[in-house]
DNA sequence: TGCAAACCCCAGTGGGGAATGGGAGTATAC
DNA sequence: GTATACTCCCATTCCCCACTGGGGTTTGCA
């Protein structure tokens, strides 16, 4: 469960193929890389996770560039976050609590146990966002931003 | 909000601390160590912090070692955390979604807010555990096993 | 067919966390 | 008063993440 920068870019570059759905002209990572000031080799990296974990398609060539391959109202922001997190051989990620230790002692446990709480709570709320929520809430914030300005 | 090793390890030696409290004897790195099969040195670190957080206070020379500086039903899980993770110029790490970004685009501003509220349940949770609890649930985890093995 | 635009793969660099090591400082024990 | 047993502080090593770079491959278009 990391929420690192890595997750926060995917997520932007999948809110900007979003709110371009369902066109069928694909996004190019400069177009995004640009829009959402993203380093644009680190995010090509990031798309390619995305395209593994099947959430986007790509176009090569020239005009190529990326499309979503769901509709934005079916992926979660826990799905994104789980394709970012558990993404090829992460292998040492999930040993952080057990890290070394041969026999788990009770204090570890206990510990475990409440993390494993703590990580199920921010699921919930992950799991409760989806990318069109985030769009629609993009859109009503760019309706305040506008009407601050007039 | 980090739950990281670095925590967890602290959270250990707390509760082992917290297990003798409030005995006047001190407890040395070399026991917790052992006890909770810490690396030894890495755990002296953290004890540091943790003193300059003001949780445990140090008590140098032959028989020294470390005390609890305040009752263990006190002691929140969030404290800890906080103590770990903002621990002497973490000055970055709170900057880890702006990263770089002169202008904050719109989608990262609904993104920081999804996040502030995933961060806020985490800290719910972990303000709702004290050093105390883990104490108890290790305790009657231990009754369990013992029952487990007649 | 040639070429440029775009994706694709792999190999590095720099900084921070997770250790590890060598001493210096300080209190108790004899 | 010296030895001993601890804490304390500084520096170093190793690995992963964020990021950069050099190619290579695929495709659209003139």
């Amino acid at each position: 469960m990391e929420l690192s920068c890595r997750t926060e870019y995917a997520l932007l570059a999948l809110l900007e193929l979003a709110g371009h759905y369902p066109q069928a002209e694909p996004l190019q990572i400069r177009q995004i890389a640009a829009q959402q000031q993203i380093p644009e080799r680190y995010l090509e990296q990031l798309l390619a996770t995305l395209r593994r974990g099947g959430f986007v398609q790509s176009q090569r060539g020239a005009k190529g560039g990326y499309l979503l391959t769901m509709e934005p109202w079916k992926i979660t922001l826990l799905d994104v976050v789980n394709c970012l997190e558990g993404a090829e051989a992460r292998n040492r990620k999930e040993a952080v609590g057990t890290l070394a230790r041969i026999a788990p002692t009770l204090e570890s446990v206990v510990v475990d146990e409440v993390w494993q709480e703590v990580y199920e709570t921010m699921r919930g709320v992950l799991q409760g966002y989806t990318l069109q929520d985030l769009c629609e809430q993009r859109d009503s914030r760019r309706q305040m931003n506008i009407m601050y300005y007039i």
